[in-house]
DNA sequence: AAATAGTTGAGTAAAATACTCGGTTATAGG
DNA sequence: CCTATAACCGAGTATTTTACTCAACTATTT
């Protein structure tokens, strides 16, 4: 399990989707605005959650993404390895290879802290985190700014 | 706190360190055959453990490094720490200004989960690893294909 | 028919990683 | 003093990953 911004953009993506999927599908666009992630970037992202079956989509006018199971089932570390694909050559992720074919020095070392990595984001589920204070304090936050500024385009086009 | 294949590279250079420590200081040129890492690659980041005093070096014929301290007293917390220089721009690594100068929705739960790391790797030690059987056996394995290189080297210079 | 929004692929700039190369300095041993 | 060793230092570079752009196409709604 690799750990790097990329599956935090992943994290954060589906927890605004998770934060707005009340009223039917959310559009990738919406995510991009509120969250500051480009949309080509987040196509991608969504991509690769489509293909294991962490959402569905929805095409047309309308349309967008929504959870494809229930928020507890969901958790944080499946997003991760969803657009992780840790399979990489990298010495000591795969098979024992690291060195010549054989393990490395701190081979075993590094499996225990995936490991340990994996049970700690296995146990938070997209439920548990829209249930955090400082989650729906940030939420709260983002929703008002975009309401401003919905209303400050809408006022500029007059 | 970061994790990539540099902190990998640094806690299996400063574990070969240890286990080869008792005569005398260790070279660098050594290091990098037995683990198979360049030895440029090890020079820049011995500089860094060097700067935050985790090694110390002496220089000229038979020279190299030695651990700075005790073998209970380094972390594999502090090597990882020390070469990965994380005080980075990536967002929601060190403030929360992650976005428009606030905290994005996740930025808590990335806290969380960097402190999780930290403390599981601030509780191994150097001592801690070099007694582990899986460590002692690759040891083995690359102290006797070490003496054999050394060996078919002697072999082909005569 | 037109607008919306997902889907796909190719390409690209910036950063990090993992090096290479070429030197210098300090020092031990002859 | 000379020479070999090995730390030190800085610049440069190939590869990979990240994060993103652009352009087209498809499905669906109104």
């Amino acid at each position: 399990m690799r750990l790097t911004t990329k599956g935090r953009y992943a994290v954060t993506a589906m927890l605004d989707l998770a934060l707005h999927s009340e009223q039917g599908p959310v559009s990738l666009a919406d995510i991009s605005n509120r969250q500051g992630i480009s949309l080509s970037y987040l196509e991608q992202l969504f991509a690769k959650l489509r293909r294991q079956q962490l959402v569905s989509s929805v095409r047309g006018p309308g349309g967008g993404y929504r959870l494809a199971g229930e928020l507890k089932t969901i958790s944080v570390a499946q997003v991760v390895d969803a657009v992780s694909e840790s399979l990489d050559a990298t010495r000591c992720e795969g098979k024992g290879d690291c060195q010549h074919g054989e393990v490395c020095l701190t081979h075993h070392l590094w499996e225990d802290l995936s490991a340990q990595i994996h049970r700690f984001l296995s146990d938070i589920s997209l439920a548990d985190l829209v249930q955090r204070r400082d989650i729906q304090s940030v939420r709260d936050r983002q929703d008002n700014q975009q309401r401003i500024t919905a209303e400050q385009i809408a006022c500029s086009q007059i």
